[in-house]
DNA sequence: ATTATTTATCGTAATATTGCAATATTATAA
DNA sequence: TTATAATATTGCAATATTACGATAAATAAT
């Protein structure tokens, strides 16, 4: 096959697997950082940041944008690319969650 | 192309993107909600609570662990498969920090 | 109008992922 | 020893991802 099985799986479920995944390239997560760390939002310069082709940190962009990642907008020639706190705040929502829950077993096992 | 040039990228990114690339399938976000919900680490039933065939099953497990997300040990024939919090709690550090500094900034722009 | 700048899209090659049937492996039970 | 049960591995087809050169589209500057 290779399609995922997404109609098996709760809205949430996928929600979730399809924010993971677009963060699961370290050139997306380098992106998210760099984001993060500049003030202002103007952000034409990812592409000399990164190690790769203008073409390809278009592709990655795009692919955070379409996970609700990141949000874009036009500002003359270039994009200002930010950060989604919507969609980062469920991640973190997401992971506090695990992690509180797994404090609170003391079936150590593994 | 069509592997990931991670050699560019920091080992801190890579964890981070491997990790998020591990959750990045609803199967494996539903074996980690399944892995939290049941007190017992006793995880052969996983086979029976996802839509998927039983190979299937196993290799979105190894997956899961290769990338640190989860740990397993031999109990006898059944195998008990539980949430690795190391790994996690890198994951909700990474978001928690993300969302912290979002918020620090009052930049509103997108 | 022409040119430069910035970003997106197309086309394509290399590689990875997803899913499952068939089969192997490993350990317990009879 | 011979089943039986649980999990892993192999092999393969369908599809997705990654990367980039070439090119397009859109705006700004001259």
């Amino acid at each position: 096959m290779g399609a995922s099985k997404t109609e098996h799986f709760s809205d949430k479920q996928n929600q979730i697997a399809a924010m993971a995944k677009a963060i699961g390239h370290p050139a997306r997560v380098a992106i998210i950082e760099y984001l993060l760390s500049v003030d202002t939002c103007i952000c034409g310069d990812i592409v000399n940041v990164l190690p790769l082709a203008q073409p390809t940190v278009s592709q990655h962009l795009k692919e955070l944008k379409n996970a609700g990642i990141i949000k874009g907008s036009i500002e003359g020639t270039a994009i200002c690319y930010c950060l989604n706190p919507d969609a980062l705040s469920v991640l973190e929502a997401f992971f506090a969650h695990i992690t509180v829950h797994i404090k609170n077993k003391n079936t150590n096992c593994c």
